[in-house]
RNA sequence: GGCCCGUUGGUCAAGUGGUUAAGACACCGCCCUUUCACGGCAGUAACAUGGGUUCGAGUCCCGUACGGGUCACCA
């Protein structure tokens, strides 16, 4: 049989059969329902925002149908390959939360269906690959120079015009018809002269055939059949991405296929080199994505240079990654903010993760809506916790606000504590590089002015406001108490002690008792907002808090 | 250009033949309040378009427009 004579002449080295392979990485043991999903990124930099959609839908699918999630490195090209991407990116990825049970890890691999890196796997391709030649079903293609360099049109992204489309499909049909007849002996004559070659498939050649399939966050699919003899082995025999995926997701036994939209149109490639290596394809789902506005106010796929694309950015940023990933929910199933209302406290993975409800055109990036959904993550959190992250934000990108925070952490955390834990916590910052700016006030090495004084009022009214709050100071008086002191200070200085009937009457005096609140919250704080000055004064302590007031009445 | 996917307020969206077309973010106003931050109440604002089918269409069908994706020895 021809056939076998030209595979043995391809891979004379391959001796495993497929049904050996099958035997070494038999099929999965798991109880019913259990998805095997796997996040498959190719080392080519950083970890991409809407790179993470993907990695979170697959996460949720494994876990919580109880089965189990993989990271495969497809690292099938190495002209792009970044050294230490791979690294940086299962780093990166469990920073969000995202748990692997196989794969690549930080120190080497975990799993039995390994391994999990693509350009580790060569042996394996090249066993379907002999395969299909046998089976007639791929053929080698020894390409010339000239062909690459046409092709390299493509990549120059320059408008095509109609008819250069045109062109460039009838040449390829023709190079496609005249590649796919070679013969026995013109192979071996290139292999002998120790010519390099690609593995085509043969496909189906008939594009008017369409094939049915269901996109489980589309649904009802109907796409042309293959009909493009698309490249399988590289000539440096590494597979591309169609083939690795075949071969890759059968062995290892992936049950759902998640990823991105643009990978629809070549569902078809898929489908019949899963039928072509005798595979049971898997379910796929393909995600929309992540789209930003461009200049021209319109919709633009989120690219590697725009802002936010880099999810490493977003820690620099100070978005804590469980509020992007919060986020991240919100975006991927419609119902989720409904559940986190109901749920205030749960972690988002007791949210009952549906795929039905999943959005099948892409959203707009929307910072607005991030900072809303940070700022209720970081508002529910405990002090400590917020201490925590703002003093590890704070190392990488502000050592000495880090310091700062690290000399002090009782101190820290009481400030942090302000207006935190009833159901109405502050929410004064969605990031923490805001945090700094909050509580800079508390610390005298990071104290300064920010606000003027109001100039309804004249340094001398405010001079002696100041004097009687400090002649009247009981660091011993609660809230309230220290609340009807400042009453106190308001009437003998004619500031009405009630806000209503100084709007009665305003005239009739120089202010009320919110006016003098400022002036002691000037001093304090250096602001005209801040929290509640009792609780300030009370983390201040009374002998700061005193020689801020001292210091500002002279100043003025 | 071919193929594929999509289109409900500014954004994310609910909606599966009969609704006053939810809700969230943003915006605006008011209330609460010693400032701020919360919180409460109200408001502006949407079914791309043209034809069908139907007693009845945001929902079903066809066309058009617009948007996106893709057409490599990249993934």
């Amino acid at each position: 049989m021809d056939n076998t004579r030209l595979a043995d002449l391809l891979f004379p080295d391959v001796v495993q059969t497929p049904e050996e392979l099958e035997e070494i990485y038999p099929a999965r043991v798991l109880p019913e329902g259990a998805k095997v999903t796997r996040f498959a990124p190719s080392p080519t930099g950083f970890v991409h925002f809407g790179g993470l959609f993907p990695a979170m839908v697959g996460e949720r699918l494994a876990h919580q149908s109880g089965g189990v999630f993989y990271l495969r490195i497809e690292d099938t090209d190495a002209k792009r390959e970044v050294p230490g991407a791979a690294q940086a990116l299962v780093r990166t990825l469990a920073r969000y939360g995202v748990r692997f049970d196989e794969g690549v890890t930080l120190d080497g691999e975990r799993g039995d269906y390994g391994p999990y890196k693509q350009s580790m796997r060569v042996g394996i391709y090249r066993v379907y690959a002999k395969f299909l030649v046998r089976k007639g079903l791929a053929y080698p293609c020894f390409s010339t120079e000239e062909e690459i360099e046409e092709l390299r049109r493509f990549d120059k992204k320059e408008e095509l015009k109609n008819t250069d489309w045109t062109q460039a499909e009838a040449r390829r049909r023709a190079e496609q018809k005249e590649a796919r007849e070679i013969t026995f002996e013109e192979a071996k004559e290139h292999v002998e002269k120790g010519e390099p070659f690609v593995l085509r498939i043969r496909s189906a050649e008939n594009s008017e055939r369409k094939v049915r399939v269901t996109d489980l966050v589309r649904g009802n699919l109907e796409l042309p059949e293959n009909d493009e003899d698309f490249v399988l082995l590289k000539s440096d025999g590494v597979p591309t991405y169609h083939f690795a995926h075949a071969v890759d997701d059968h062995l290892m036994g992936t049950t759902h296929v998640v990823r991105g939209e643009e990978w629809l149109p070549s569902l078809s490639k898929h489908l019949q080199l899963f039928a072509y290596l005798g595979f049971k394809p898997p379910k796929y789902m393909h995600i929309a994505q992540i789209m930003k506005l461009d200049e021209k106010g319109g919709k633009k796929k989120l690219s590697k240079r725009d802002m936010g694309a880099n999810l490493d950015d977003y820690s620099r940023m100070g978005y804590p990654a469980q509020s992007v990933c919060e986020y991240v929910m919100t975006l991927l199933n419609s119902n989720y903010e409904e559940w986190r209302s109901q749920n205030p406290d749960k972690p988002y993975t007791e949210f009952p993760f549906s795929v039905k409800k999943m959005s099948v055109s892409g959203c707009l990036f929307d910072f607005d809506k991030l900072e809303d959904v940070s700022r209720n993550v970081l508002s529910k959190m405990r002090a400590e916790e917020v201490y925590s992250l703002t003093l590890e934000w704070a190392r990488e990108n502000d050592p000495a606000f880090g310091e700062i925070l690290a000399g002090n952490r009782d101190y820290a955390c009481a400030i942090l504590a302000i207006g935190r834990g009833g159901k109405k916590p502050r929410k004064d910052y969605a990031r923490l590089s805001e945090v700094k700016d909050y509580m800079s006030f508390f610390y005298d090495e990071l104290f300064e002015f920010r606000d003027g004084p109001d100039d309804r009022f004249s340094k001398e009214e405010i001079r002696k406001c100041l004097s009687d709050f400090l002649e009247n100071y009981d660091e011993h008086a609660d809230s309230a108490a220290w609340f009807e002191g400042v009453k106190r200070i308001s009437a003998q200085n004619c500031f009405c002690p009630d806000v209503k009937v100084y709007k009665e009457n305003p005239k009739a005096y120089k202010g009320h008792v919110g006016d003098v609140s400022s002036f002691i919250r000037l001093a304090l704080t250096g602001r005209l907002n801040s929290p509640d000055l009792y609780t300030v004064l009370q983390i201040l302590g009374k002998e700061r808090a005193l020689a801020r007031v001292k210091r500002y009445i002279d100043a003025l």
